[in-house]
DNA sequence: TCAAAAGTGTTCCGAATACACCCATGC
DNA sequence: GCATGGGTGTATTCGGAACACTTTTGA
């Protein structure tokens, strides 16, 4: 990474008479919302702060980038750090830039969001941290700085991502049960759908791969497995137009 | 603003054997990618850079961010200044923050995008902008930096955002005909429609309000204006469950 | 009277909804 | 047997797509 100077910022410097240092004088952060479906709810990851300010106060998991790490990359750092987990699905949605939202200065976070499977993390004790674990997004904590706003445009995100694109299967194991993708989404959207319809909409995407397995050991009939097909899905067309999803 | 530093932020440097002023060392600008519609096709404004890097090459219109200046600020900051308009419809779609987008250090940038009416602009020569103009999105010149991948995810935005929320209005004056709305949409959307289903289904939002003015001097049946009535749009319910917009 | 665009009505089809009903398993 | 969830079929309703048609203006 070079250190010399863009001419057109020089020169806008010089011409409003500001001095060079200000204007690279910004904290950039990574701010990851980690969702999770467990017991039929839709579940956040967050930390307990161990250091001020906000010490105590639960947070959304994130760190400063680094200097020569891409924005993506400070993402899934914090995801491999926390959960111990690579590959998982994660996208941005929004950047927080209030000029008072850090109390140590100028610090613009940027807002990623995360789907987990299940509870197959490793939570991992860390310098910033005291105490991890669960929330379901229906009952959260009051959140250091500004992170009740960015849990709900994460929150938001989510569920405007979820009605267009098949991402919820991120938050299921591999193989899974319809009334189980039925309860997702029910959970997402805080919605119920009717069980005979939902399975003819979803069935008729094309999208799930029946497999040769059922469920074991339940007390009542046992429910046949499915997996999401990426590939199926990625060649079909789509957008009609709705104006009103 | 405080100079003060957050602990958390210091243990961690601290830990790491990070110097501080790596962290704070990271450049923030916004980019505007601003949408018009004229002659019946979707356009952006872009201005000719005047300096190095990428001298004389196309770009999107943006700016660095003052230290003391929140992100939404320095967006509107940019539009004011290029086109002489307040209060216009504009929104954050994405950041961008690879290592080596910007050649003379670690700049990312915010990437908004915003929408005005006609040509009601004032073309205002700057100190970073030898040229200014609008251009067909169908037909870009090469940008520089990354802009062309900021421009391909601005009209992403734009394309999604339309189907799903009333902001086409936006780019249209205050009393459009129904057939130029339509055209709106057949150009942001690549799409043609039904004229007479293309009607019923705006009009049957009940989010237009019929005014009693008509076209004048055309060749033909003068049309009927109508306005965009947002306050009946908001106090609407919404969003079934569609899966696949 | 003709061109051009405004505006309306009707038919058809497929998808979404609302149900009623049967099936397989563990206890 | 019976409780529990798994799974299917059908009738109805609603909205979108296709398209034919009438109206109003300027030239």
């Amino acid at each position: 990474m070079s250190n010399s100077l863009d001419p057109t910022i020089t020169h806008y410097l010089s011409e409003n008479n500001l001095p060079f240092k200000d204007f690279f004088q910004f904290g950039l952060s990574v701010d990851c919302v980690i969702f999770g479906y467990q017991q039929k709810s839709l579940k956040v990851l967050l930390i307990q702060r161990g250091a001020e300010p906000f010490q105590s106060k639960w947070a959304i998991p994130g760190d400063l980038v680094n200097p020569g790490e891409d924005l993506n990359a400070s993402a899934n750092r914090i995801l491999k750090h926390l959960t111990g987990l690579e590959n998982i699905f994660v996208e941005q949605f929004h950047t927080f830039g209030k000029t008072d939202r850090h109390p140590a200065g100028r610090v613009v976070t940027v807002g990623y969001f995360s789907l987990v499977r299940g509870e197959n993390y490793q939570p991992v004790a860390s310098n910033w941290a005291s105490d991890i674990g669960w929330f379901d997004v229906e009952d959260l904590p009051d959140l250091a700085f500004d992170h009740s706003q960015i849990m709900d445009a994460a929150i938001n995100a989510l569920r405007k991502k979820v009605r267009t694109e098949p991402i919820g299967f991120n938050l299921l194991p591999p193989k899974f049960t319809l009334l189980e993708l039925q309860g997702l989404y029910e959970a997402v959207l805080r919605q119920k759908f009717d069980k005979p319809n939902f399975r003819k909409k979803i069935l008729g995407t094309g999208i799930l791969i029946p497999l040769d397995e059922v469920q074991q050991n339940v007390a009542h009939r046992p429910a046949k497995l499915f997996r999401f097909d990426l590939e199926r899905y990625h060649s079909l067309g789509r957008e009609p137009f709705s104006f009103e999803l």
